[in-house]
DNA sequence: TGGAATGTTGGAAC
DNA sequence: CGTTCCAACATTCC
C-alpha cells in the first residue's frame, strides 16, 4: 500500500474519531491487546506508508507492507484478523500488517516535510536530498522512504514513464531539470493516484505498470528488477533508454 | 493454476 | 563492529 492509498484509510476511518473501544482482539503478537480495551481511539494519521492510531492511552503504527488490508465492518471470511476493534458505532479489521506500539518520542520525530503526500512536504528538501545519492539509481532513490516516504513501487514505474527516464540511471547522470522534474513530477502523479484510487480507476490508468507493450511507441517493455532493492520495474528500452546504450531500432521500423 | 507482486525487517554473513 | 545481503512473512490477482 501507497502513500496515498494511507491518506483514503485516514478519511475512512473518521466516522470512528474519539469513540471508545468496546473489546479488542487479533492475533497481533507485538503488540498489548488487552490495553485497547476501553481506550478512545483518538484519530488516524497517515505518513508515508504509516497508519497512526492515535488512542488516548498509545499509540500504534500500522504498516500494509505487501498484502495488508484494513476493512471496516465487512470482515474477511475466516480469517483472524491482526487486530480487531469494536465501537459503538463500527467494527475495525487489520489483516496480515506489522502493528507495533511506538512511544510519544517515536510519534514526534515523524517529520512531515518528506511525506509526499502532506501539505507540509518540502519540495526544496527532496531536491537537496537528491544532491547527496548521485551515485544511486533513480529507481533506489525515488523509492527511499527518508527522502519521498509514501512512495511506492507503481508511483515509481509511472512517474519515469511520465519522464522518460531509465530506472537504472544514476542521479548524477539526470540533467538539472530532470530532478526538478522529478521531485515536481512525483508529487503531481501522487495526487493523481489519489483521485483515482478513491474513484475506484487507479489500474486503468496505469500506463506501464505490468503492461506487455509501450503505450507510445508499441515497443516491447522490458520488465527487470533493478537497483539495490530489487524491486519490479516496468520501462520501455525506447522512450527510457539507458545512459550508455544505444537505442534499439523502434518497433516497426527498420 | 502457479507465480508474481502496492514492502520492510531482523539476523546471518562477511 | 559496521555494512551488506537475503530469507521470511503473507495474500490477492490473473
Amino acid at each position: 500500500m501507497e502513500g496515498p492509498s494511507l491518506v483514503i484509510a485516514v478519511h475512512e476511518l473518521r466516522p470512528i474519531r474519539n469513540k471508545k473501544v468496546q473489546s479488542a482482539d487479533g492475533n497481533s503478537k507485538l503488540i498489548d491487546i488487552a490495553k485497547l480495551n476501553g481506550a478512545t481511539f483518538v484519530e488516524a494519521q497517515s505518513w508515508g506508508k504509516h497508519l497512526l492510531l492515535i488512542f488516548s492511552n498509545t499509540i500504534l503504527r500500522i504498516h500494509f507492507l505487501m498484502f495488508g488490508s484494513y476493512r471496516i465492518d465487512d470482515a474477511k471470511a475466516e480469517r483472524v484478523p491482526r487486530l480487531h476493534l469494536k465501537f459503538s458505532n463500527h467494527d475495525l479489521y487489520f489483516y496480515s500488517c506489522s502493528i507495533r506500539e511506538i512511544s510519544k518520542q517515536d510519534y514526534e520525530t515523524y517529520d512531515k516535510q518528506i511525506d509526499i503526500m502532506s501539505d507540509e512536504w518540502n519540495p526544496q528538501r527532496a531536491l537537496s536530498a537528491l544532491k547527496k545519492h548521485t551515485a544511486e539509481m533513480v529507481c533506489d532513490v525515488l523509492m527511499n522512504q527518508s527522502i519521498f516516504a509514501g512512495v511506492g513501487n507503481i508511483i515509481k514505474n509511472e512517474v519515469l514513464f511520465r519522464l522518460k527516464i531509465h530506472p537504472e540511471k544514476k542521479i548524477m547522470h539526470l540533467k538539472n531539470y530532470e530532478h526538478i522534474k522529478l521531485v515536481e513530477e512525483t508529487k503531481n502523479y501522487c495526487e493523481e493516484f489519489f483521485e483515482w484510487k478513491v474513484l475506484n480507476i487507479l489500474k486503468r490508468n496505469w500506463k506501464i505498470m505490468r503492461k506487455k507493450n509501450c503505450p507510445d511507441c508499441e515497443t516491447q517493455l522490458i520488465r527487470k528488477k533493478t537497483g539495490q532493492l530489487q524491486r519490479w520495474s516496468y520501462f520501455c528500452p525506447y522512450c527510457q533508454p539507458a545512459v550508455t546504450q544505444t537505442y534499439p531500432t523502434r518497433m516497426g521500423r527498420e
